[in-house]
DNA sequence: CTATGGCACGGATT
DNA sequence: AATCCGTGCCATAG
């Protein structure tokens, strides 16, 4: 395996402690903006350009030849290759396509370049005069998610046009492909889509409107108890809005499902932006081993800047204190940084090659591990592993991007199993039933645990998918 | 009577 | 010490 240089690190202090352990829970993102910070405020300190490899770009050791495009041994094949990969390459591909075997485009930046294009393309023949412009403003405000990230009014205020026009503007773009795209919230983005299927002449369940309306976080709750209570609705009704509601509408329009809406008991939606670990093959070929880039918040190493330091000696004494202090802070820091590097090192190599049919084959073949298992073996605190895992998201070769966390998770294989038994049952199973079979597959459930993760995958009991049977029969 | 969800308890995990 | 997770019990819907 290609090893890292990692120069001598020990915690040194309870200072040293207290900072590492900060610094460890922070995923990338908001590391970077420490770093900035630290970098801004601290003359010691200093930002050392790197090595990059001529032909792919990537970071390179600090000696010897880029572990990706040399070629790896043969025999490694289950020992991941570890790296580190600055912030800037960032990659943003397709989300979640699922699919398995679609290729990514070698088009990094397109993405999200695209989505205001894509939609001013298709509204444009409608605009005329002033309300291109209010168009193009409002798809530059689009977030992640495909929602309008500002009010209307600032709109109006921004580019002086009568709020009746950005109004008009706005639905034509809620009415474009991605439907509810520029929506000012999710709720808003439902509705919309909700219209559009009315008008190409879907019947919507009684229920579905006010549902959406005014019962959204009893919803994400999946409280269909209370929204029955608070409808006068039979639950049965209730039911069919929840079903209709998750198989045709999707509150982000620019995510292409909401079908991850894990943890019933009120987890709000995920969102993971870009990820701290990307996990890929070699030269994107199935059969190459893996290959694991850590993204490093910023390009290029910190270090404590050598003239500076020379400078503290020729200095008069009253400034000698207090850079005597900045380069104390300065080192300080980047001890912790390498410590945080180290410890992200470690971990991510063991799971890698731990988890590894989980990330070959999915979710089924998830072994159930715990922090504490690793911390053993990691020679490392148990706390050290949670601040590790905490916040930290993770890329998988199948372009899904998942909370590092699940690599932690106890029952993933058993719900993927069961979901694999609902999806191919003959007729609809009782959880009684399903947790029998389960049994005799090796997982000892109980009865009611199979309810709750059937909630969790968002499966809905067995009297209501007889209707779904009933249709496709 | 059966199937299922809510609530709450206890042990494991973090 | 705080939180998570699997389970048992019980109420409720069908």
């Amino acid at each position: 395996m290609f090893q890292i240089h990692v120069p001598s690190l020990r915690p040194l202090t309870t200072a040293h402690l207290a900072q590492t352990m900060t610094l460890l829970c922070l995923p990338v993102g908001e590391l970077r903006q420490q770093i900035e910070a630290e970098l801004a405020s601290n003359p010691a300190l200093e930002l050392v350009e790197e090595r990059r490899c001529p032909s792919c770009h990537r970071l390179l050791p600090d000696q010897g030849h880029c572990p990706i495009c040399s070629a790896p041994a043969t025999d490694l094949m289950d020992e991941p290759i570890i790296y580190l990969s600055p912030r800037d390459e960032f990659y943003d591909g397709p989300r979640s396509s699922g699919g398995e075997g679609d290729l990514p485009e070698d088009n990094f930046s397109a993405t999200w370049e695209e989505l205001p294009t894509y939609v001013l393309r298709q509204i444009a023949p409608d605009l005329e005069g002033d309300e291109r412009k209010v168009a193009a403003y409002l798809l530059t405000n689009l977030d992640e998610d495909g929602l309008l990230a500002i009010p209307l009014v600032e709109v109006v205020r921004y580019l002086h046009v009568p709020l009746s026009m950005v109004e008009k503007v706005q639905r034509l773009i809620q009415h474009a492909d991605p439907v509810g795209v520029g929506s000012g919230s999710p709720r808003e983005a439902l509705l919309v889509q909700m219209d559009v299927l009315e008008e190409v002449g879907s019947t919507i369940p009684r229920l579905a409107r006010p549902i959406v309306i005014e019962g959204m976080d009893l919803l994400s709750r999946r409280l269909y108890g209370d929204l029955a209570r608070k409808f006068h609705a039979p639950l049965s009704q209730v039911h069919k809005a929840v079903q209709f509601i998750s198989d045709n509408l999707y509150p982000f329009p620019a995510r292409s499902h909401w079908g991850d809406v894990r943890q019933p008991s009120g987890a709000q939606l995920n969102v993971y932006h870009h990820p701290d670990i990307l996990i890929g093959y070699y030269n994107e070929d199935p059969e190459k081993p893996l290959v694991v880039e850590i993204i490093t918040p910023i390009a290029g190493t910190l270090r404590v800047n050598p003239m500076f330091r020379k400078a503290v000696q020729s200095a008069d004494e009253e400034m000698k204190e207090s850079w005597r202090e900045d380069i104390e802070k300065a080192s300080l820091f980047v001890k912790c940084l390498q410590q945080r590097n180290y410890t992200i090192q470690r971990l991510i190599q063991k799971v890698v090659m731990f988890q590894r049919g989980y990330i070959l084959q999915g979710e089924k073949y998830l072994r159930p591990l715990t922090r504490a298992q690793l911390s053993r073996e990691l020679g490392v605190h148990e706390s050290t592993i949670s601040r590790a895992v905490a916040n930290k998201t993770v890329q998988l070769p199948n372009r899904r991007i998942v909370p590092l966390s699940a690599f932690f998770d106890r029952s993933m294989n058993v719900r993927s199993v069961l979901k694999e038994m609902i999806a191919d049952e003959a007729r609809p199973l009782s959880d009684a039933e399903l947790a029998d079979m389960l049994a005799d597959r090796g997982f000892q459930v109980a009865r009611r645990t199979v309810a709750k993760y059937r909630a969790m995958e968002g499966i809905l009991p067995a009297h209501l998918r007889m209707g779904v049977m009933a249709k496709s029969l």
